[in-house]
DNA sequence: GCCTTTAATATGTCTATACATAAAGCCGAG
DNA sequence: CTCGGCTTTATGTATAGACATATTAAAGGC
């Protein structure tokens, strides 16, 4: 008697090898239920699962069809950079290089979603792997969105905001710039080299929480498992 | 009478405002299903979905408790090149530089686990939008992992085996890193500028399938949503 | 006291059934 | 011929009950 994972595994198999071509509907839950010898209701896990993989996509009355062009999702998990370090047998440290008021620069406003200029605190954090440079951090933090601040020589910036401050949608994003002064004096490397720049933007139920750039120092790769 | 989609919603509330802490092993799926007044299947669909969000986690016999440090997940729909371009509401054009049987250079072959110099596929393409220059694609297929190949002239290399090769499992990964002269003519950019660099390995039932690097035009942003 | 076996327990899964919901397609009114 | 509304149908969700599985905690043997 087959478990949903066994169907789910069988069904893939079966739009692997073309029984049913990208485009085509596959048979209904009812059917197949009746073809496996289950409950409905295990073949409706086993489909789920293989819809939110992104391989069939189901609508009602329509029925479930093979994806046309499979999508392949990946998860990121984005790690609190500590982890991050830890992780790969290397020693942490963090330092606050500065902590203070500002205005939103342009950037930074309009990832956000608010007027620049908005009053808001700036960080700017060194994140260091066996005592050499390894991130540098520039925060943009709403006071508005979030509880009193606790002090930040104990603790870094991310990590308070990760456990005290839920977060209710945000997003992530990479890109390449060439090394600004002040990136590229905390790193120690040239100006002007190229860095892998992450940029998070958190919206809380408050409102937006914080928007972040992360560069990271040359040769650092951000990797996704399929 | 909730759902289960409310359930969930109710949860991560009373963990948002702390009623269970981090670390905290939260009520057992019985006693949740009575407290809300539904059946215990409902109660787990909803905390299985908070699971697989990696705000709770979940052993048997142990419980559910709090995630210590939230890791947020993010979720990467890989486009294939040409939906991303026409997503944007762009022309979407693309133009075979190379195809040519070379052996793997020491980079890709131990990305797809193979040794150096074995023998392989090499292709360069060229990605445009709208006209100008988007990507710069080089590629290395093992010839022994797929069927047989069609005339690359009509279809990107991309969407044939996006469309024809199972994946089964594989990689993607964001670095930065100073345009190569090769890329750095296609994109018609300064040699040296700043890139964007996604690697992507995958893996078919066969072995290692391919090895792909997308240099993007400066500028480029990958953005994944929370 | 320490190690091994055993029982208790929370989650994981399956079943059979029922009703809810969305949307495709039919059909009649205008 | 087009626009609503109705019917049909596949998926979505809920339920009570059962058994499976992994782990922990307790009981027992040495």
């Amino acid at each position: 008697m087959p478990g949903w994972e066994e169907i789910r595994d069988s069904v893939r198999e079966r739009i692997r090898v073309r029984e049913w071509a990208p485009g085509a509907l596959i048979p209904g839950e009812e059917r197949l239920a009746a073809d496996y010898g289950v409950a409905r209701a295990t073949v409706n896990r086993a489909i789920r699962a293989l819809a939110e993989a992104g391989l069939v996509e189901r609508r009602k009355r329509a029925g479930t069809r093979v994806a046309e062009l499979p999508t392949r999702r990946a998860r990121l998990e984005i790690p609190v950079i500590r982890r991050e370090v830890e992780g790969q047998g290397r020693l942490y440290a963090c330092r606050l290089l500065s902590a203070r008021p500002a205005g939103l620069p342009a950037e930074a406003a309009a990832r956000l979603d608010l007027p620049a200029g908005h009053a808001a605190l700036a960080f700017e954090t060194l994140h260091l792997a066996d005592g050499r440079p390894h991130a540098h951090e520039a925060r943009w933090l709403n006071p508005a969105a979030v509880p009193p601040l606790p002090d930040f020589s104990q603790i870094s910036v991310n990590e308070w905001l990760v456990a005290n401050v839920p977060v209710v949608s945000g997003e992530v994003a990479f890109l390449a710039e060439a090394a600004g002064p002040g990136a590229a004096a905390a790193l120690a490397i040239a100006p002007g080299a190229p860095v892998l720049v992450t940029e998070r933007t958190t919206v809380g139920p408050d409102g937006p929480i914080t928007f972040v750039r992360l560069s990271h120092v040359p040769g650092h790769r951000v990797s996704l498992r399929l």
